[in-house]
RNA sequence: GGGCGCAUAGCUCAGUUGGCUAGAGCGCUGCCCUUACAAGGCAGAUGUCGGGGGUUCGAGUCCCUCUGCGCCCA
């Protein structure tokens, strides 16, 4: 048998290189594709956006997971752990506009050979515009780099990846998957397009999804305005914080049960300054005490009005435009010559400047009633824009997701309940997204960096674009460029031409890619042996605020593709805090960069914090933690050391001595525990568990043990050994998910010359298999005082730590030596210390050991006298 | 307004079906170079378990209620 190869002075520099590397070289992470379903454990690895920087919040949720999979591994399992790149959609794109001073214009021909300018211009407006074509051409460049950059830190953080499996999100073959899919969605009647009111981002001139959308507060005031009744009777008075949308005003509209209206309803009244007449409807979703109790319905004002519009059957009056701004020319609707002069006065101008000039309008007119009211109230913005939504009435492509069916709604509901969530709470955000969805999934976007939406149209001898009849690609051709690519049975000088087709401008949301993840790692329609191999995956790892993105629209696409949820698991991680409490972001400026951390405490010790972070609890950024967690390091190196540098024990001597036996019969528990919580996701209890364990192993089984088993040639010493040897294989392999590097440096200790001690067999610890309490067990047998109560290990760790408070209270070195100790106990306590009585005397330098029985009911003592000290 | 979560030592947090005197680490104080470890060890002090009410022989734990904070949604 080999000899442990322990060096002098362990430490932990220079681990991640020499360990990283020898893995990679290893292939020890690498995913055997043979293994059949039931062996395989699939993770749907979130794929982070590579233009956004790297933050102490990639290193805490990523840590997670990767613990799951160590574990899994060490089951047996063979783990599919994939790593993707969110190249897609704006992020990059405006990434790629800021850092080369650049922006798409897809009208600007392509230049081959392209050099962005050599300063970037500062402002948007000096931007150089290219092509489409150039455009995409420099994203690729760019988050090539970034990818690079995201792989070295993860690498780093000892994610146990399977690097040879990563993907981006706009890789030929995602954009392949994703076409595949939306088209197989459009031949269900799963998608489809329409021309209507939608939620438009001016900034971005691209239309957005309600799940993009945040409130935020912003300062308005309420305008009263005086509509005219056409009997004569008094005027009709309606707040509203928008009176610039007068102009696109269709109805009034009061609670049906509001008495103060009921006479109105039917009649029609006439708008002020313009004179339009407008009908006066009833609906419930009109709010009494609100304003005035009667509102004015505009076309767009809000998302109520797009609802009041299509239930009450109201005409278009539409007059804000793409960019905002309101139409040039003055409305036909206008009845008089008054009317659209008062228009003009504010033509063309943006929503802030028309509302300036329509409110003196009304003042003049008299028809603003007092002042206006300031209030502040919640504004929808697109959460990635910095002005408020306006809603346009263009033509999108959907995705039905339950927004406008109750049953569908409610099939999705069940998925959702299908899932094992972690922590379970978090169903109910699930739940609550869903059941409040009020329209169906937009994921056309008017950008140009993402994967094109695969469809032409038809035009008619008119030049009108046919979009009831889409003309799609077949499956074999993806992925399409269709402003590139040509449809089946038109040539390419028809583009664009009465009687020819043109393309879909449009690229898919980010999400309608990203929603296939599990379809891209796994390899659907692409790789049948893969797909079978890992699909339904086992576990979603993500963060609990994108439920309601991430998370449902990938249960919606695999409800639709293979009617099954895509993973068993959601597992939710939440946020890092900054010490005030905050949550970490850019722009907030309280982001920390990972790579300090890594270089200064090192990654087992990074780990060590993040791993701390409970599933779903937002966990507070901790320095202290990660010292802590080195400190762990440097002691599991200490007392592997000890533990192994004790001399000769031999492979078949027998664990004898009681103290050992129940310091085994503990462990076993320890591993239950540990595996238990594991397969719960719960890792953060696993490491605590273990760390609790090996902190008292260390203070209290370690010193009592440590004079039997220096001695030689003595069966207690060597039952020691073994038992010592045993729990740190045990212990190493408990760690070995947190603290990857430091397990492996230890490990590799006892394989010294490719010869293993037992228990050391495996190559790596992170092939070994994990620990079982009956191996464990079978080594302690049923020797009655290993498993007794109290526990020997104890009771003797208890009168220890007596003896070392005597000294304390002394003010004397541990080495000190004592005379006599007297324990008064019952008489099981007093047994359980006996069998481990002379290890007591070592461990305390006791000369003296006694018992005595305590009368019935009276609290045990523990006397401890010193030994006299020699005046100097 | 609806939903969910959190509130335990100065700080960060454990406390798994209710059960002996509520724990750990950090920080703080004191002592100790001890042949695994001074980047260390040992010991010590520290609590109206957010407030109130209820169930129970017994509540940090279960129920109700209130307060504060956070998140999600409207």
């Amino acid at each position: 048998m080999g000899q442990p190869n322990v060096p002098e002075k362990p430490s932990l520099e220079g681990l991640e290189g020499k360990w990283g590397a020898s893995w990679e070289q290893a292939a020890t992470y690498a995913f055997d594709r043979r293994a059949a379903r039931a062996d395989v454990f699939s993770i749907d690895t979130p794929p982070p956006t590579v233009s956004g920087s790297l933050h102490v919040g990639h290193i805490f949720s990523y840590t997670h997971t990767d613990t799951v999979a160590r574990y899994q591994r060490m089951q047996g399992k063979d783990v599919f752990y994939p790593m993707g790149w969110d190249d897609n959609g704006l992020p990059t794109e405006r990434r790629v506009e800021n850092f080369y001073g650049v922006r798409c214009d897809p009208t600007v021909p392509y230049v081959d050979g392209y050099a962005p300018p050599e300063k970037p211009g500062k402002k948007r407006q000096d931007f150089d515009a290219i092509s489409r074509r150039n455009f995409v051409e420099l994203c690729e460049q760019l988050t090539a780099t970034d990818e690079q950059v995201f792989e070295d830190l993860f690498r780093l953080i000892g994610l146990s990846v399977d690097w040879s499996l990563s993907y981006t999100t706009v890789s030929q073959r995602s954009q392949r998957t994703s076409q595949r899919a939306f088209l197989r969605n459009l031949a269900r009647g799963e998608a489809y397009s329409s021309e209507a009111p939608s939620l438009w981002d001016t900034t971005f001139q691209t239309a957005v999804a309600q799940a993009e959308l945040e409130d935020r507060e912003r300062p308005a005031a309420y305008h009263d305005l005086a509509f005219h009744r056409r009997d004569g009777g008094p005027d009709v008075v309606i707040s509203t914080t928008r009176p610039e949308l007068l102009v696109s005003c269709v109805a009034l509209v009061a609670h049906p049960d509001d008495e103060r209206y009921q006479p109105l309803f039917g009649s029609t009244v006439t708008t002020p300054v313009f004179g339009v007449e407008v009908p006066v409807k009833a609906h419930k979703l009109a709010e009494p005490d609100k304003g005035t109790g009667i509102a004015m319905i505009c076309t767009f004002g809000d998302l109520t009005d797009v609802i009041w519009w299509r239930e009450l059957q109201l005409e278009t009056r539409a007059v804000v435009g793409k960019d905002g701004r309101f139409r040039r020319d003055a409305p036909e609707w206008l009845p008089t010559d008054a009317a659209r002069s008062a228009y003009d006065q504010f033509a063309g101008k943006a929503s802030g400047g028309a509302q300036q000039v329509m409110v003196e309008l009304l003042a003049d007119s008299g028809e603003l009633i007092g002042e206006p009211r300031k209030i502040n109230h919640p504004v929808k913005f697109f959460e990635k824009g910095d002005k408020p939504l306006e809603i346009v009435t263009t033509r999108q492509w959907y995705i039905r997701n339950g927004g406008r069916s109750e049953e569908l709604r409610s099939t999705l509901l069940d998925r959702g309940a299908e899932l094992n969530w972690h922590p379970d709470y978090m169903r109910h955000r699930y739940d609550n997204w869903v059941g409040g969805l009020n329209g169906d999934w937009l994921i056309s976007r008017q950008r140009f960096f993402g994967v094109p939406i695969p469809l032409w149209y038809r035009l008619d001898a008119d030049g009108v674009a046919d979009h009831d009849q889409p003309l799609t690609p077949p499956e074999s051709a993806l992925p399409v460029d269709p402003q590139a690519d040509v449809p089946d049975g038109f040539t390419a000088d028809q583009r664009d031409q009465p009687g020819g087709f043109t393309a879909d401008p449009d690229i898919m949301d980010t999400w309608a890619t990203s929603s296939l993840t599990p379809q891209i790692a796994c390899g659907w329609e692409e790789d049948a042996e893969l797909f079978a191999a890992t699909f339904p995956m086992d576990v979603r790892p993500q963060a609990h605020e994108i439920i309601r993105t991430w998370l449902f629209s990938t249960v919606v696409r695999s409800h639709y593709e293979h009617g099954t949820v895509p993973w068993a698991n959601a597992a939710l991680s939440g946020w890092i805090l900054d010490p005030d409490r905050k949550k970490m972001s850019k722009s907030v400026g309280n982001v920390v960069v990972p790579t300090d951390l890594l270089e200064q405490h090192g990654a087992d010790a990074v780990r060590y914090w993040a791993a701390g972070g409970r599933p779903g609890t937002d966990t507070a950024f901790d320095p202290g933690q990660m010292k802590i967690g080195r400190r762990l390091a440097i002691k599991v190196l200490n007392a592997s050391k000890f533990a192994l540098g004790l001399g000769e024990a031999p492979a078949d001597a027998a664990v004898t001595e009681p103290l050992d036996l129940t310091m085994l019969a503990e462990l076993a528990g320890l591993v239950d525990d540990a595996t238990r919580a594991f397969d719960g996701f719960d890792y953060a209890r696993a490491l605590q568990r273990t760390e609790d364990f090996f902190w008292s192993f260390c203070d209290d089984y370690l010193e009592l043990v440590k004079g039997r088993a220096y001695r030689a040639d003595d069966p207690a010493a060597v039952s020691a050994r073994v038992a010592l040897r045993i729990a740190l294989n045990t212990l190493l392999r408990l760690f070995a998910p947190f603290l990857p590097y430091v397990t492996e440096e230890v490990w590799s200790w006892c394989r010294a010359d490719g010869d293993a001690l037992p228990g050391f067999e495996a190559a790596s610890v992170h092939r070994a298999s994990w620990p079982t309490s009956s191996e464990l067990r079978a080594v302690v047998g049923d020797q009655p005082e290993a498993a007794g109560t109290p526990s020997v290990l104890v009771v003797a760790a208890e009168v220890l730590g007596r003896i070392r408070k005597a000294k304390s209270d002394a003010k004397v070195s541990m080495r000190a030596e004592v005379a006599t100790v007297v324990v008064t106990d019952t008489h099981d306590r007093t047994a359980a210390l006996l069998l481990a009585a002379s290890d007591v005397c070592d461990a305390g330098k006791v000369a003296e050991l006694s018992t005595a029985l305590a009368a019935d009911g009276v609290e045990g003592t523990v006397e401890v006298t010193l030994a006299e000290v020699p005046a100097e």
